[in-house]
DNA sequence: CTTGGGTCCTGTGCGC
DNA sequence: TGCGCACAGGACCCAA
């Protein structure tokens, strides 16, 4: 699930939950998620403010009174559970049912000076946190490569035909690639393609002209309408009505092989392909 | 350098 | 019901 507008949510979350807020308490209940964590984690944690949550390509930057940032990523099945003091639990990234059998993996917990608690769950444990100096982020081994921001207005047309240059693979395997563009994963890459009318099998390098200005708009476009429905659902799931929900509801073509597409001028069946490794889906006639 | 494939890990849903 | 298999929102790493 933790695509760009996805993290963007969760970042939004946290924000105004944790933001001026101290860790009264951290318990870390695992050495190591994706990788070790670093040494002393939970100790250095401890007592820090947290002045603001930041989000770079899919990672969340927890900037912390020490000039140190909690840096940490989803993976595929990451999210952010919060609870209050009394009360339910609110879910940031995921609905969630069936407590319990859930809660061992619960890997961090946070707990901030109000009572709020932050749960850090993810089952697959292919999400990531470290801390690091503030100063040497960008240079951080995670975060030095990656390509630019799809919703910053410097990312246009130019700045992805240039990033496209001479690509061999199919442009749905480069969209995937955070060196080409960040915070885009197999949803929306999907996604954006089926609304800029562009087959997935392409070629990179031959997205150019009036083909890459259509994609940069319906990246932004499409990315934008999530981040504009995960905050609504988010608030929705306040009231615990346990509705599934976010965008999933309005998948044009991920996950829907075989049933019509959305075109009302067409209704040829989604497609379903393999490209590296990943589930790719999209209308034959309407892309191309 | 680019590109493709294997890999990490657990849970879920489906056919039999 | 149980079992085995395919597949799942990511991205690193390494061989070619």
């Amino acid at each position: 699930m933790p695509e760009l507008p996805e993290v963007e949510t969760v970042r939004r979350g946290l924000e105004q939950r944790l933001a001026g807020r101290v860790l009264a308490r951290v318990d870390q209940r695992r050495a190591d998620l994706r990788f070790p964590l670093p040494r002393d984690f939970a100790k250095r944690l401890t007592g820090r403010r947290v002045v603001s949550v930041g989000r770079r390509a899919k990672y969340l930057l927890v900037n912390l009174d020490d000039g140190n940032v909690l840096l940490a990523h989803l993976g595929m099945s990451g999210r952010m559970v919060l609870e209050k003091p009394k009360g339910g639990p609110q879910t940031l990234g995921k609905f969630h049912h069936d407590r319990g059998k859930r809660d061992r993996h619960d890997h961090i917990v946070l707990t901030a000076d109000d009572g709020w608690v932050v749960k850090f769950n993810d089952p697959r444990r292919f999400g990531m946190m470290d801390l690091v100096p503030a100063e040497r982020l960008a240079g951080h081994k995670l975060i030095k490569n990656l390509g630019p921001e799809p919703l910053d207005p410097a990312f246009d047309a130019q700045a992805l035909a240039l990033r496209l240059k001479g690509k061999k693979t199919s442009i749905k395997t480069a969209l995937l690639d955070q060196r080409v563009v960040v915070g885009i994963g197999n949803i929306y890459a999907c996604e954006a393609l089926f609304r800029a009318g562009i087959s997935p099998k392409r070629l990179a390098r031959t997205v150019q002209g009036a083909r890459v200005e259509k994609l940069v708009a319906a990246i932004k476009a499409v990315l934008d309408d999530a981040i504009a429905a995960g905050g609504s659902t988010l608030r929705d799931y306040v009231q615990a009505s346990g509705e599934l929900g976010y965008f999933q509801h309005r998948f044009q073509v991920y996950d829907r092989e075989g049933k019509a597409c959305v075109s009302r001028a067409c209704r040829k069946k989604v497609r379903r392909l393999v490209q590296g490794g990943r589930s790719t889906f999209y209308c034959a006639n309407c892309q191309r």
